[in-house]
DNA sequence: GGTGAAAAAAACTAGCC
DNA sequence: GGCTAGTTTTTTTCACC
């Protein structure tokens, strides 16, 4: 069921009509998935362009030191979109919006300013192939 | 107002009242924004490692030829959620989720298997700092 | 866990400022 | 563009299967 979810802000009457249920059924099982932590919340996707936020920038950060705790230091940089420790060369992985490839330079100043972090590698991603949930199973 | 988009389900009432509208305001507004396509679609957020998917890798891609087409081949393999064409060495950057590190070999053995992928460079995020939405500022 | 209907609360509509 | 008040639709609850 939770491939429906993916797709609208349509009545549980309809969700049930899809799966073969009735309206209060549909509405349990929403509730439920909602209870037990596996649907996290509901939100609305935005379109990042329609917001001066257009280009897409990947950067891998490398620390001298380990990054645990300065999770708050990229979260204070605006623009950052994710932030996430990872386990190859790099130390931490950020995904970040700008308006234009010239504040990206604002933003890695920034970067470096922050406590260990001792290089950057940008990447620049103009174009998206797709851009999908996270799919489960029917259920 | 679209900050408050990012956190809820909550009535139009609600929304209204945060930002000092009525009801009928706030509404006309929400729909003016999903009529401008700035909100794209409504979704529910779901727990990856709730669906059996608690691994979040990320694999640069290699290849020797240009890959602008072959979006559709990312799209056929289950478990990448983003693939996207970059500017720096590598060509395109996939966002992947697994149940276990071991299925990564399948993936990656899947990727290989596209026309024109001469390499892959896995990365394992095993913590996230943050993640959030492209957050504009309040409007 | 599902059904069906009643009750409560929203989402929408429209006329007016 | 916003407000208020009405109409319609949906969510939510509940007794019963």
């Amino acid at each position: 069921m939770a491939l429906l979810q993916q797709d609208a802000t349509q009545a549980c009457a309809a969700l049930g009509k899809a799966v073969g249920l009735s309206a209060g059924a549909a509405h349990e099982r929403v509730r439920k998935l909602r209870e037990r932590g596996v649907i996290r919340r509901t939100t609305v996707e935005v379109d990042a362009a329609a917001l001066g936020q257009g280009v897409l920038v990947f950067v891998m950060v490398e620390s001298s030191a380990w990054m645990g705790e300065p999770g708050a230091a990229f979260g204070a940089i605006s623009g950052i979109q994710e932030a996430r420790i990872i386990a190859g060369s790099a130390s931490v992985l950020v995904k970040l919006r700008t308006a234009a490839t010239m504040q990206l330079q604002d933003v890695l100043r920034r970067l470096y300013a922050i406590e260990g972090v001792s290089g950057t590698q940008a990447t620049v991603a103009p174009e998206t192939f797709f851009e999908r949930p996270v799919s489960p199973r029917a259920d």
